[in-house]
RNA sequence: GCGGGCGUGGUGGAACUGGUAGACGCGCCAGACUCAAAAUCUGGUACCGCAAGGUGUGUCGGUUCGAUUCCGACCGCCCGCACCA
């Protein structure tokens, strides 16, 4: 039998499924199936398909596949997350239209993941720049910004002078802009928001119904929204005016030492107009940088503004108001009250501006009077001290006393705060939805009625800033309610706006409107997404957000958009450096051992740790060329073997050969079971042991596959095709069933593969066809088990025991062993423990 | 600092609700076929020991007839967040 033509065979059997179109979903899906939604995280069109995609579709085909032949209606769609900076850069760099450039790219990346044999439905095939998804999505925009979840407001933004655009943190380095290399400016802009943080409690609690979502990504988010419990309170200040702060901590009020202010607070602000050195103090603050280490060596710096806050229980009791560095704008009301003795940030600036440490939390058991606070703040539970009417109470009872006694005495109220800002998105790009709003000098900022707002033909990146902005003839129109002059928005949405509800569009992407309620509500939830972690938080809430957000609005019955999530790990490689410290790539050497050496005049190169694969360390190696070496289910299979899918994944040569050994191997048994007679012919002298196997890969090989064990999975596939190898001498009929179980349980991983052998197997029907085979338990149970024998949790034997044999025959059995007299030693038995069908353990 | 996760052979990793630790792959060793190589096939491969046997799942302790699994303390690694009041 020749060798299994891997190239030949995927380009044969996909064409196959095409014309067939196997993968193609109706529209309107009738009968009784059950519906499975499967979605992979859509890529971003770089241009080039890599280790990391090819491992992400791979997961997500086997479970299509897998889904499709146990009898579901599979959905399993892909589109193209295609507005985005890099479309941008190449357009400016290299002159070409941005347009062209980014569906080039998803041309070229369409046909290598069409390579892969995926399972797709590629007629729901749509890109977000595709003006009939942004229109969809500007009507979206305008539904919102109706509802009260789109809003106006001024924010503080990073502008690059040079560059004329707003940067996001990350491309702010050191001050500079990213780009342009010029200092960024703090300034404030009017820029569009989702309010978000409307929705912050309700996504808090959503979470805890995710229950097929990895607990890593939920604590994330948990964290993200930032829930606190606490209470804003007024301290009046010496000039005669309120000032409002958020605490968790009421109970510790009467230790308040100092009130705070953030150097961007308000009333900060508004003092410095006339205090120079505290102005100056504010733009030391500034110098600070927000990176880690220097947050967690920073020193604290406080400023005395002269003024002082009464204290809310006794307004004799002056308390100075400070502004301080590690005081947050952002967070709460952007000023605090300091209580030293509980707080170790308080407690470092009190001792460093020499303000008083009371202690007014002592730990339960110890001396109020003995008690004292040394360098370390006490924030551990306890009784109150030094505190008028809270002495003696619990810290949970006087948080509770002093709302109760401020929110009577209208000086504070109960408050739950949120991490969670709201989502800022706007940007000044042009290569993005256009945010479908005109700005009229008579009527103000006003929705556009005639959408779409279409991206102009062509951009002139020599502009300075957004060339949207530059672009007269497409930024002037009039305005929708009284027609007088106006100008567009130049400014687009956040790309993650994009991704935010392009799962719901595939349940019909030609809609009229963004999304068909119909085709929604029957596919929604997806019922498994797969992707990466980096999208633990941003992409994953707003999807949420979205998806409620829709929900209010009747356009989708789920509040949830993704029931199942899977996050996988990255593909990495080992790098290798020479003797300059240059990287190398993979290509460039040989290995020899555990070293390795220059291809080209065989220097020693240096090989260092496996790490994700990526230009910059050169250790990438792309897929296409694993595909033109060995085809693609090699691949496929390499990546759902060894490591569980949710690890880091080593490429190496050594185990893609091991994968295309298998795919030889499998060929080979298949090529053997030529003349076999069909299953069922005569079973009934089949090899018992050989039935056994491949029953039982079937069951556990399903059972692996429905929690996303690939690697387990593909381990039982071993174990099978080594099973119908070692049992040459089994009865053919049996011998044949197990290899259709191999062939059919593989497919999902090995389509190609599994189709070629299928056919030499003598069927007419493709595996894409057939329904998942089914395991019959009898075949499971055998006739006698082997069961361990323990002499005080100690194996020393093992017993074949009959199915049915009765407990003292298995105790006689067992003591019958050798090996258990042995390590008897003559002594009698105190007690003897029987599991059936595992384990015997004598103690004595 | 806070939160989450993980420590098993040379290596990636198996082990269901506590019940024969190391499945399966990679690598390695030996052998068969071959003029030779590739490919393929067969056998072996946790550690110590000739063997009987002993020791082994990061360390120490606990619960149990029995612990990789449950509990406690510690050590180490990875990830996320981080001056969040």
């Amino acid at each position: 039998m020749a060798r299994y033509n891997a190239k030949e065979s995927e380009t044969h059997w996909q064409q196959e499924w095409d014309r067939r179109a196997l993968f193609v979903t109706p529209d309107d899906p009738s009968g009784d199936k059950p519906k499975c939604y499967v979605l992979e995280m859509f890529p971003y069109p770089s241009g080039r398909i890599h280790m990391g995609h090819a491992r992400n579709y791979t997961m997500g085909d086997c479970v299509a596949r897998f889904r499709r032949a146990q009898g579901y209606n599979v959905l399993h769609p892909m589109g193209w997350d295609a507005f985005g900076l890099p479309a941008e850069n190449a357009a400016r760099d290299k002159g070409v239209n941005p347009r062209d450039w980014t569906y080039e790219n998803i041309a070229a990346m369409k046909a290598e993941l069409k390579l892969l044999g995926l399972s797709i439905d590629w007629t729901r095939e749509f890109a977000t720049c595709d003006p009939a998804y942004y229109h969809q999505q500007q009507k979206l925009f305008l539904d919102f910004y109706r509802a009260g979840f789109v809003y106006r407001g001024e924010a503080d933004v990073n502008w690059d002078p040079v560059d004329m655009t707003v940067l996001a943190n990350e491309q702010v380095i050191d001050g500079k802009g990213w780009r342009s290399g010029a200092v960024v400016e703090r300034k404030k802009l009017s820029q569009w928001f989702f309010k978000i943080t409307d929705f912050a409690q309700e996504l808090l609690e959503g979470l805890d119904t995710l229950d097929r979502w990895p607990e890593k990504v939920r604590v994330m988010q948990r964290n993200w929204i930032g829930r606190s419990e606490g209470l804003r309170l007024r301290f009046e200040l010496s000039n005669n005016t309120g000032l409002e702060i958020f605490t968790t901590r009421p109970d510790t009020l009467f230790g308040a030492s100092f009130v705070a202010l953030s150097p961007e607070h308000p009333l900060t602000q508004e003092m410095a107009r006339t205090n120079p050195k505290l102005q100056a103090f504010i733009l030391e603050c500034r110098k600070t940088g927000t990176a880690e280490a220097e947050i967690e060596k920073a020193e604290k710096l406080g400023f005395d503004t002269g003024l002082t806050a009464g204290h809310p229980f006794d307004a004799n009791w002056r308390l100075p108001v400070m502004v301080a560095n590690f005081v947050l704008m952002g967070y709460g009301t952007g000023a605090i009250f300091g209580c030293p003795a509980h707080d170790q940030r308080d407690l470092d600036f009190a001792r460093k501006y020499g303000l008083s440490v009371t202690p007014v939390v002592v730990p339960d058991g110890q001396d109020a009077a003995a008690f004292v606070v040394g360098a370390e703040a006490y924030t551990g539970p306890g009784h109150l001290a030094n505190s008028r009417f809270l002495d003696g109470m619990s810290v949970e009872d006087a948080k509770a006393e002093v709302a109760k006694r401020l929110e009577a005495a209208g000086a504070g109220a109960r408050t739950v705060n949120y991490r969670l800002r709201d989502w800022l998105v706007s940007r000044q790009r042009p290569w993005g939805c256009p945010i479908p709003f005109v700005h009229c000098a008579k009527c103000g900022v006003v929705p556009e009625k005639n959408l779409p707002v279409l991206l102009p033909e062509k951009i002139d990146f020599s502009v300075k800033g957004n060339p949207l902005a530059a672009d007269k003839a497409w930024n002037t129109t009039t305005c929708p309610d009284c027609g007088g002059p106006a100008t567009r928005d130049t400014d687009t949405l956040d790309t993650f706006v994009d991704s935010s509800w392009y799962f719901a569009r595939f349940a019909d992407p030609k809609a009229q409107a963004p999304v068909n309620a119909k085709a929604a509500n029957y596919w929604l939830p997806v019922d498994q997404y797969i992707g990466g972690i980096e999208h633990a938080i941003l992409h994953l809430l707003y999807a949420r957000f979205f998806t409620r957000a829709m929900n209010k609005l009747d356009m989708v019955d789920v509040k949830e958009p993704f029931a199942g999530l899977f996050t996988q790990g990255m593909v990495c490689h080992e790098t290798y450096k020479d003797a300059d410290g240059n990287w190398v790539s993979p290509d460039e050497i040989v290995k020899e051992g555990n070293k390795a050496f220059l291809k080209d005049g065989h220097a020693p190169v240096e090989v260092g740790a496996s790490e994700k694969m990526s230009k910059s360390r050169r250790n990438v190696i792309a897929p296409e060329t694993i595909i033109a070496d060995y085809g693609a289910d090699t691949i496929r299979w390499f990546m759902l073997s060894d490591t569980p899918p949710e690890r880091d994944i080593e490429w190496t040569d050594a185990g893609a050969e091991g994968c295309w050994r298998f795919v030889q191997r499998v060929w080979r048994l298949a090529g053997e079971a030529e003349g076999l007679p069909p299953p069922g012919t005569d079973m009934k002298n089949g090899t018992r042991s050989m039935r056994a196997a491949a029953h039982k890969a079937i069951a556990s090989v399903t059972d692996h596959l429905e929690h996303l064990r690939f690697n387990s999975a593909v381990a039982q596939l071993y174990t099978l095709s080594n099973a119908i190898a070692d049992a040459k001498d089994a009865d053919g009929a049996a011998r044949r069933e197990a290899l259709e179980a191999l062939v059919l349980l593989s497919a999902p991983m090995m389509p190609h593969l599994a189709e070629e052998c299928w056919k030499a197997l003598g069927h007419t029907k493709l595996v894409a066809e057939t329904p998942w085979p089914k395991h019959d338990p009898s075949l499971l149970e055998t006739d006698s088990h082997t069961m361990a024998v323990q002499v005080n949790g100690k194996l020393r034997a093992t017993i074949s025991v009959p199915r049915d044999a009765a407990n003292p025959a298995i105790e006689a059995m067992a003591l019958g062993e050798e090996a258990v007299q042995r390590a008897l030693d003559g002594k009698t038995p105190k007690k003897v423990i029987i599991v059936p069908g595992r384990i015997v353990n004598i103690v004595v």
